[in-house]
DNA sequence: CCGCATCCCTATAGATACTG
DNA sequence: CAGTATCTATAGGGATGCGG
């Protein structure tokens, strides 16, 4: 038997920082949300073409995580058949607040980090703003796409 | 020659989102980091005893990753001198706006969190009052051990 | 005791190649 | 194009060692 193995910190604690770590407490999950709510993505190859350079596996693997934790769905591309359009559950597009609550922060306080100066300005001055336009671009897509019943 | 290795995120990518990740984008820093601002901590051994069970070799790892990227310092226990106590630098605990983020968001988001009813009360509708409390608890802390120059 | 460092060992992460 | 298969490197649990 598995001699060692890592449970998840939800089986050993009750903390909600603990319990989230098990869902966003890797780098890739979070790249991707970023992508979803930041940068309007909703598809496969959308997310492989981010900078960061995500592999095929780990992606796949990660979004079905996220798929499991309910924080995104997806549907198939009306026009192709071969893709799927991947959006944010209500708790995916409640996650923004940390997004940007962790921008901010990096923003703050890594000297490496060097924002276009009219996008540090709305961070520092506006983060509000900045979740209002996400979901609001958010929104439209659903509009679009997603018929409701 | 290692032919498969993960390089740092901030070496791809200009987002401060994944800039942090390189640093927080792990459970057990985001853990540490939670021990040190909503709990007090500020020894190893307490670090230990959090029952998401972290083990030694991965705290010593955690705690010089954190030392490195500025996020916490150390001096020797006044009393005890086989002891170190760890504390926050400014970065470290302006963090506290992305936990306090995140333990709202779960609070809100994942059905498994449930919290003790007074805790759940004070994160939805005072989250503000948990930050000034932590900070405080924090500078009472630097007041008694950091001999300020 | 205390704070690690090291070793051993397995499970997982993730880069690359491949497939339906 | 959207994944799976394969394979290697790393993460990290557990035990132990060790200097202070």
């Amino acid at each position: 038997m598995s001699k060692t193995q890592r449970m998840p910190h939800c089986d050993k604690s009750d903390c909600p920082v603990a319990h989230a770590t098990d869902i966003v407490g890797d780098p890739w999950s979070l790249l991707i949300i970023r992508d979803m709510l930041i940068l309007g993505k909703h598809e496969y190859k959308e997310f492989m073409q981010s900078p960061e350079g995500i592999s095929t596996n780990v992606l796949a693997n990660r979004l079905k995580k996220l798929v499991c934790a309910d924080l995104i769905e997806w549907i198939n591309h009306p026009e192709y058949k071969t893709r799927k359009l991947y959006y944010l559950t209500p708790a995916g597009k409640d996650f923004i607040h940390v997004i940007v609550a962790l921008a901010s922060w990096a923003d703050r306080n890594m000297d490496s980090v060097s924002l276009p100066p009219e996008m540090a300005e709305k961070l520092r001055n506006n983060p509000q703003g900045i979740i209002e336009n996400a979901l609001r671009a958010l929104t439209e897509w659903e509009e679009k796409y997603l018929q409701q019943s």
